[in-house]
DNA sequence: ACGCACATGTAAGCAGTTACATGATTTG
DNA sequence: CAAATCATGTAACTGCTTACATGTGCGT
C-alpha cells in the first residue's frame, strides 16, 4: 500500500523554488507559510528531508560550520527525479479538506456541561480567528508593499491569502453570532430555546446556493 | 506527559447521552454526526471504547447474539467516574482548530505545475463544499421537521449546523471566485497578473474587522 | 445454493508529536 | 562570565489509518 505523504511533496515543492535549503530553513518555511493549512512539527520536516534523499528526490550535502564541535548542517537540493515526481503529484487529484475543531465537539456536547463551558468553546473559536487575522495582516501588508518573500508568486499566493482571510472572517463572525445567540437564552424556557435553534437552522439553510445540475 | 485524547472524550460524550451503546453504534454515530469536524476511522472508535474501560470511564458487557458462531458484540455504558471526567474535560480549554487543506498547498505551489492542475485544485475545494451542502440539507430538513435524532438538543446543535453551513458557503464562494480569477488570466502578461494578485489581497484585507483592543 | 453486503472486530505499520541532547551564540 | 536562547537534530512514544479476518443474513 502506498501512503501519499503530502508533507514530503510539500517539501519537494519548496526545494523546487530555490536551489538549496538547509533542513532548518525548510522547517521554518513550512511553519511560517503553511502552518494554517498544513501544520507540521519541525521534527517531521527533518525526517521527511532524509526520506526525500532515500527516495531519490533530493541530494544532501553535509557542511561543517564555523565552530569545531558545532553540529554539522545538512543542505538539500532537488534532483531531476524529484522535479519529475513533483509534476506528477501536482497533476494528481488532491485529498479532501479536513477540518478538526475540538471546540465544535464541545458545542455538540454542551448540554452535558455548563453554559460557561459552552461560552468558552465559542470564545476559543474567536481566538483562532484573531490569530489568523493578526498573521494575515502582516503578511498581507508585505504583499501590498511588494516586499514579501516569493513576491513573484503573488498571483497564486493571493488565492491562498484570500482563502485564509475568508476562513478567519467566517470563523470570527460565527463566534460573535453564537455568543449573542447564547446570551439570548437568559429567561427563555426550553421550548423557546428549541424554537430559537430551529430558527437558526432555517436562517443557515436559507443561504445555501441552489443545487447545481449535473450535466 | 498526558495526551489529551479528544477522541476518547468524544466517545464519553456519546456514552453520556444514552444508557448503552454497542461499539458499532458508537462508530456509526461518530461517522454520521462528527465526521465534518472530528473525523475518525471506525477502528479508532473500537480501540477507544476498550481504552475507556481500562481507564475506568466505562463498563463493558459482552453479549452473545443469535447465531452460534457470530462474533460476540460488546455493549458499553458510562461509569460515574466517566461522567466526572467528562465534566472536567468540558470545563478545560479546547485545543485550537486545525485545518488541513492539501488543495491549498497545491495552489501555493501552482507555478511549478500547469494551470489545469491549479484549476483542479480549486475545483476540489468546491467539491468539498458540495458534499457538506448535500449532507447539511438532509440534516437541516430533519431539524426543521422536528424528526432529527437528538432533536432535544437543537438549541446547541443548531450552532454546529450554523458553523458547518457557514464553512460550506465560504468554501463554495472561494472556489467560484477563484475559478473566475484564474480564468481572467488569459491574455494577461505577468505584470498584469501580479497586479491582479495584489488587488485580490487588498480586497481580502478590506474585509478584516477593526483590530480589537486589549484591555 | 450462491454471492454479496454487513457486523464486529484484529493486525501491522506509518505519520506525527513531545521531550530531550549538545554545543554555539548572544545578552545582561 | 553566567544565563538564556538558538541551531540542529535524535529518541521514544502514540494516534490513526488501511487492510484483513470471520461468520451471518439476505436477495435472487
Amino acid at each position: 500500500m502506498v501512503r501519499s505523504s503530502t508533507t514530503g511533496h510539500a517539501l519537494l515543492g519548496l526545494l523546487a523554488l530555490r536551489p538549496s535549503w538547509t533542513a532548518t530553513e525548510l522547517a521554518d518555511q513550512i511553519s511560517r507559510n503553511m502552518r494554517f493549512f498544513w501544520p507540521r512539527a519541525a521534527s517531521r520536516v527533518f525526517a521527511e528531508s532524509k526520506a526525500a534523499v532515500d527516495r531519490g528526490w533530493a541530494l544532501s550535502r553535509s557542511e561543517s560550520r564555523a565552530g569545531q564541535g558545532a553540529p554539522r548542517r545538512t543542505r538539500y537540493r532537488i534532483s531531476a527525479a524529484g522535479r519529475q515526481e513533483l509534476k506528477l503529484w501536482l497533476a494528481s487529484p488532491p485529498r479532501g479538506t479536513v477540518l478538526e475543531c475540538e471546540a465544535l465537539l464541545r458545542v455538540l456536547l454542551a448540554d452535558l456541561g455548563t453554559v460557561d463551558d459552552l461560552r468558552r468553546a465559542i470564545e476559543s473559536v474567536g481566538d483562532d480567528a484573531d490569530e489568523l487575522f493578526s498573521v494575515a495582516s502582516m503578511v498581507g501588508s508585505e504583499y501590498l508593499e511588494g516586499t514579501a518573500p516569493f513576491q513573484d508568486d503573488v498571483h497564486v499566493r493571493a488565492l491562498v491569502f484570500d482563502y485564509l482571510a475568508g476562513f478567519a472572517t467566517f470563523t470570527h463572525d460565527w463566534s460573535e453570532r453564537s455568543r449573542a445567540y447564547v446570551d439570548s437564552w437568559s429567561g427563555m424556557d426550553p421550548e423557546a430555546r428549541a424554537e430559537a435553534g430551529v430558527g437558526l437552522v432555517r436562517r443557515s439553510m436559507a443561504k445555501f446556493p441552489r443545487q447545481r445540475e449535473h450535466h
